[in-house]
DNA sequence: AATGAATGAGTGTTCATTCAT
DNA sequence: AATGAATGAACACTCATTCAT
């Protein structure tokens, strides 16, 4: 009733985020994660069992968003072409919204106490690829190339910019995506 | 006189090599670090003043080693296309031979605690990729890249497929050796 | 409400006056005094920043109480003997209520960890001093002593006959009371 | 035959000597004192079974040194108040050359692992003590001091000074013997 | 439901002591 | 006889987690 419905866990993952990203989980103390949130230290374990499990369903929140936006189901009867230059268009303007997330999953993709629905939800992109790629090699569009070389090109290229640049231009994702799609198509 | 001199400190960096690629920085205690060494504790401490100078003494002996190989000058008399793709095959040479090398190395790029010497030896590809770039664009053989994006592509991929597989085949490190060409030259 | 209020602080400093009294600074492990304060390690660390910080303030607490006590206004139209034997009995006094206090100052009056504060607590004795000796000279009551003289005088005195005995009886305080009345006035 | 023979112990023992009393037998550590010394760490262990040991070989030997000079014999007939000032002019004089010596003394008195040797030597000064009082309360020129009360003023004076001064000069000591002097004779 | 004081296991680092040279 | 590299127990200090309020 009272309006104010933020609810404390929502501030506890977004604390974590910033932090995460940004000195590592070990790197990272609860008390000071508990500050930056503006709760108090218990608080945390209210809402999340320990560090690790927070750093689970962090990851888990964020890697469903990535999935959601970038993985979701196409508008038909677009070109393999078209379909190529949204996906780009969804990654980069994903890693736009939301760049923190973007490194975070990228720092904490092979940390040790990642769980196995953590693991899965990285996992979900091969089968969209996998699909896509049969249906342009099929077409006599696209390179036959095993699909963790396609994941590797666009994740790799998208995070090596994002590392590089503290913000992404329109004329720099424009001009990747073009050279990502030269790199995939037949020639 | 013994021959086997394989000093303590190097015992000492294959040890952190190891670990830190694995755990992360803040995720590995010195202790542990010096069993896997197989000296005593005290030991790391008479070669490197803190755990952060082995962090950076590692990082610079790694960094310049993947610099030495891979940014030498290259044959005379090779083209475009020829020095592309040598360059290819040292990155990728570089990663099959020292494949924690380089996955240490990504993972601690943006660590707080590395010192100028860690950062200068980071930034030394771009002078080597800016010139290749020019020339190529000058010989109207190459798209006319920012070099960031051209090392986005050439790094995020390697780094991509060496988090996506085991190990790297020939014809993996081939395929993708083609798409990055193609991504790069003029069409 | 609970009433019992002795706070884990007071505890802390009770102990660390015990310890390092006995053992000296560099002679106590923070872990025995958290043992012997009956607090956990990490509490002491709540209350105090530092272990040197620890020991400031526990010996500015007792250095000012020792001041309060001893270099307190003297009540008016005392004689220069009368005021003589007060100081004395107030140092006495102090001494034999809080002999663990008079140790500790005196074997920590020179460690390199004591800050400004701390030094500077352990001079106000001087000023009351000189002043006492310069109405006593005029008066022609007194020898023309320099003030550190009759500090060591009456200090050095207090702290040798602790040093030589578990307790100061009244008459032994009374007769080195004498003596040092001896020792300071005009003959 | 070398002619150079100061001995190795010498070196160490007078490294010890002035770190000991600048930062305490805990404050300091072996290695810092080999290399004040100019030997090696294991050389140290050569001559000292251990830190302890150490300790109390330096302390043994300049409370030899001080009762040596200070408690030696006295020339016949000199009468009290004569014998008085020379006690204090030794004292004052070994202070004065030795005054490193001095404050190792007053430091260590009380440390937790000096040995039986070392407690002894500083009890000699009491049979010494107690046989010129007998003899001056019987001669009507002393009070009937506690010998423990005698002492507590000499040394702990002495001490006083010199951690109230730089130098002790002629001045202050012959102002401080006299005061001694009044303090301890019969009026 | 929320807190933050309290804790002790664990951290990076030092040091008395040993021992191969 | 002399060294100093090597060690692991111990040090000052931190932190994930608990629990009384």
């Amino acid at each position: 009733m009272t309006g104010q419905h933020t609810d404390k866990a929502e501030l506890i993952l977004g604390a974590a985020l910033e932090l995460f990203e940004l000195q590592g989980f070990d790197g990272t103390a609860v008390p000071e994660l508990a500050r930056k949130a503006g709760v108090g230290t218990g608080t945390i374990y209210r809402y999340f069992d320990t560090k690790e499990a927070l750093l689970n369903a962090l990851f888990q929140r964020w890697k469903g968003a990535y999935n959601s936006t970038v993985l979701a189901e196409f508008p038909p009867n677009l070109s393999i072409r078209e379909r190529f230059g949204l996906y780009w268009q969804r990654m980069a303007g994903f890693a736009r919204k939301e760049p923190r997330a973007i490194k975070f999953m990228e720092l904490h993709h092979h940390v040790p106490y990642l769980d196995a629905t953590s693991r899965e939800l990285s996992q979900r992109y091969l089968q969209v690829a996998t699909c896509f790629i049969d249906e342009g090699v099929r077409a006599g569009v696209l390179k036959p190339l095993t699909p963790t070389l396609a994941a590797a090109l666009m994740w790799g290229t998208l995070v090596g910019l994002m590392k590089l640049h503290q913000e992404l231009s329109d004329a720099l994702i424009a001009q990747a995506g073009d050279c990502l799609w030269d790199a995939v198509r037949r020639h």
